[in-house]
DNA sequence: GATGAATGAGCGTTCATTCAT
DNA sequence: AATGAATGAACGCTCATTCAT
C-alpha cells in the first residue's frame, strides 16, 4: 500500500493545522491550504479526521493537554502560594516563547461562539485550576497567611486573569503590540522583571506579606 | 433608492455588521446578509467600504469609540487613583451588559493575526489609558499613597489585563462560563461584589493603603 | 445590476441541463460543467434553484409538460378508440424525433431508486393516461367494438408499454440499436410502417375488428 | 491474503457489485464500499477490472448471462409459438422475482448514453431473440397459423417490447409503482391473472387464433 | 499478486466582489 | 450614485484510482 503516514507527517500536519487555526480561526483556515502546507493530500485528513471541526478538535486537544502539562508541573512542585504564583509565571512565559500556537489556538476558542461541540470545554479547560487556586487562597487565608476579607473564589479568578493575559501577551500579535505600548520593548522582553513586578503586584493583591 | 445613504443607513448597517462580526466572527459573517438585515444593497456597501475587512474595521472603530467614550468619562472625573478605579470598574460592568457587541468586537481583533490594515490598531486603542495610567500611578508613587518599589508601567498593564478580563467575563460566551467555573452562577452575577473584591485585589496590588 | 439571465438563458440551461441529466443521470451529471455548457456562472444556478436536485425536477417538470402537452393533442381530438391509438403512435413518434431528450429524462427517472421526492412520481404521470386508456377501452367494450373477455386495466397497461417503449425506441441509444437489430436500418426509420404494423398489431390485440 | 482471487470471491465480488449498481447506478455505487461488501482490497478489483466501467460490464454481462439462460429454456422447449410466448411470460414472471437485480441491471445499461464499450452490447443482448421471435414468426405465418400481414420482424420487436416491459414491472420501482397504478395492488400481484391477459393480448395481435 | 492507505481531480455549494442598469 | 443579480474562485468533502509494501 501506499506508505501509510508517519508519526512525522501526523504531526506535522497537526502542527500545521494549530497553525492555520490559530491565525485564522476555524472558519477562516482552509483544509485544502493545511493539507498543502503540511505537504499530505487532502483526502488523507479524512481518513484520520471525520470533518474539518474533528481536525480543530485534535490540535486543540494537543494544545489544550501542553497547557495542562505546564500547570501540572507547578501543581506538582507542591509549594506554597506564592511560589506556586512564581512558578506559574516563570512556567508560562516559557512556555509562551517555546509553543506561542498553542496559546493562540486557546485564545481562539474564547472567541468563539455557540458552535456545536464548544459546550462544556470551560468547563473542560478550566475547572481543575479554578479548584486548585481557590483551594491554595482558602488554605492561606485559613492560616493567616494573606488578607482575610478577601472572596477566595473572586481572587482565584483575578489571578487567572492575569495568568491568561500574561500568556497572551507573548502569543497574540495584538496583545504583544498591546504590551509594548504599556511597558516598551525592553521591559516587554524582560521576562525577569516581568516575573518580579508580577510577583508584587500579586502578593500585594493578596495581601500575601501578613 | 437612487439617493446616497442617510445617515441612518449607515448606523444601522454598521449596528448590523457589528452584531454579525461579533457573532459569527470575520470569516463567519457574510456580507450579503448583513446587506439584507441593514436594508441596503451589497453593492453600495462596497461604494462605502473598500471590502469586508475595511466594514469590519468601521464597525471595530465605532466600537472602540465607545469604548473610548466609557473609559473618558472616568479620565473627565479626575478623581483619586481608587476612585478612578473603582469608576472603571463600575463603567466597565454597565457597558459591558448594555452593549456586548462592542466588546465582543474588540475581542475579536485580539485573536486576528497579522492581517494587513491591524499594524497600529493597538496604538490606537491602547495608547491614551497606558499613559494614563502609568501618569497617574507614577503620581500617586511620588506622593507615597502606593507602594514605592513598583514599575508604574508594568503595574499600569497589570491592572488593564484585569480591566480588560473584567468585560471580557461579560461579554464572550466562554469568558462567562469561565467566570461562572470560577464563582459561581450568584457571585457571577452580583456587579456590586465583584466590584467590592476587585477593588480590594487591585488596592492591594497596588499597596494603596499607604 | 448585472444583467439579469435572459429567458433564452434560462432556456438554454434548462436545455444543457435536460441534456446533461438525459444522458449521465443524476448523479452522472456535474452542476459545473452544466453551468459552463449554458453559458452562465455556477452561482447563478443557485440563484433559481435551490440544489442541483431542484435544477433537475425543473428539467423534469419541463419534459413533462411537453410530453403532457402531447397526449393532451390526441385527447382533445375525441376520436374513437383506433384513431387515438393511431394519433398517438403518430405524435410520439414526431415528439421523440423532435425532443429525444424529454424523452430521455423520463427515461432516467424510471431507473432512479429510492430518492426523497420520487415517490408519488410516478402517479403524477401515468395517473392521467391509465384511466383514459381503461376507460376507453371500458366504454368500447361495453359498445362489443373489442374482445368481451379482456381485462381493460392490463389492456390498457400492455398497450400503454408498448407507446413508452416506441418512444423509447427513437430516443435512448440502447434501444435505437435494438430497434434496429429487430428491424433492420431501414424498416426502422420508417415511420409511417412502424405506425402501420403497429396499428395492426394493437388492433389485433385488442380485437378492433369486431 | 496474497493470493489470487478465488472463484468465490470474485462471484462474491460480482454480486456486491451487481446489488450496488441496481441499487445506487452506474455513479452512485461507491468501488470502496463494494470492495468492503465483498470482502476484498480495492486494489484488487483494479487488477480485475481496468476500471469502474469494466466492473459495471462484468456484472452485466453476468446479469444477461442470467437472462440468457431463462431465455434458452424457453427456446429448448420446441414449443408452439404461443406455448413459447406462455413459457416466457412465465419465466420473466419468475426470474424477475429471483433475481430483480439482474433485470435493474440491465434496465440500467438501457439509459446510459455513449460510453465507450457499450457499442455493441444491444447486438450481443437482443440478437439471438430477435432472430429466434422473427423466425417463429415467419414459420407460422407461413403455416397460416398468424395473421398473414404481418411484418414478422416488427411484430417480434413488439413482442419483445411486452416482455421486456413485463419483467421491468417487476424490478424497478417507478414500474412497479406504474404497474399497480394501471391495475391496482391485486392485479399487479396476481401472476396467474397477468399471463392469462397477457396471452390474449398477444394472441390477438399475432392473430393466432387463426 | 493482493493490500489498503494515500492521492488529487472534481464534486455541490457558498459568498465576497463586480458592474450593467 | 444605488441596485442586486451575476460571477467565479474557493470552500469542505468524496471517491475512482494508484502504488509502496
Amino acid at each position: 500500500m501506499l506508505r501509510p503516514l508517519t508519526d512525522e507527517q501526523i504531526d506535522r500536519l497537526i502542527e500545521e493545522a494549530t497553525g492555520a487555526f490559530a491565525a485564522k480561526g476555524f472558519a477562516g483556515a482552509s483544509i485544502n491550504s493545511i493539507a498543502k502546507g503540511a505537504g499530505v493530500s487532502v483526502g488523507v485528513i479524512y481518513k484520520y479526521y471525520k470533518d474539518k471541526r474533528a481536525l480543530f478538535t485534535a490540535c486543540l486537544e494537543k494544545s489544550l493537554a501542553y497547557l495542562d502539562e505546564v500547570f501540572s508541573m507547578t501543581k506538582e512542585k507542591n509549594g506554597t502560594l506564592m511560589e506556586m504564583v512564581s512558578d506559574l509565571i516563570k512556567q508560562n512565559q516559557e512556555a509562551a516563547r517555546l509553543h506561542p500556537e498553542y496559546f493562540k489556538l486557546y485564545h481562539q476558542i474564547t472567541v468563539s461562539g455557540d458552535e456545536p461541540g464548544m459546550e462544556n470545554i470551560a468547563e473542560m479547560i478550566e475547572g481543575r485550576s479554578a479548584t486548585l487556586y481557590a483551594g491554595l487562597l482558602e488554605k492561606a487565608k485559613e492560616e493567616g497567611r494573606v488578607r482575610s476579607d478577601m472572596d477566595t473564589q473572586l481572587f482565584a479568578f483575578f489571578f487567572d486573569n492575569l495568568m491568561m493575559m500574561l500568556h497572551f501577551a507573548y502569543t497574540s500579535r495584538y496583545y504583544e503590540d498591546r504590551f509594548r505600548i504599556y511597558c516598551g520593548e525592553d521591559k516587554a522582553a524582560d521576562d525577569d522583571l516581568v516575573h518580579d513586578e508580577m510577583m508584587k503586584f500579586i502578593g500585594g493583591a493578596f495581601g500575601a506579606g501578613q
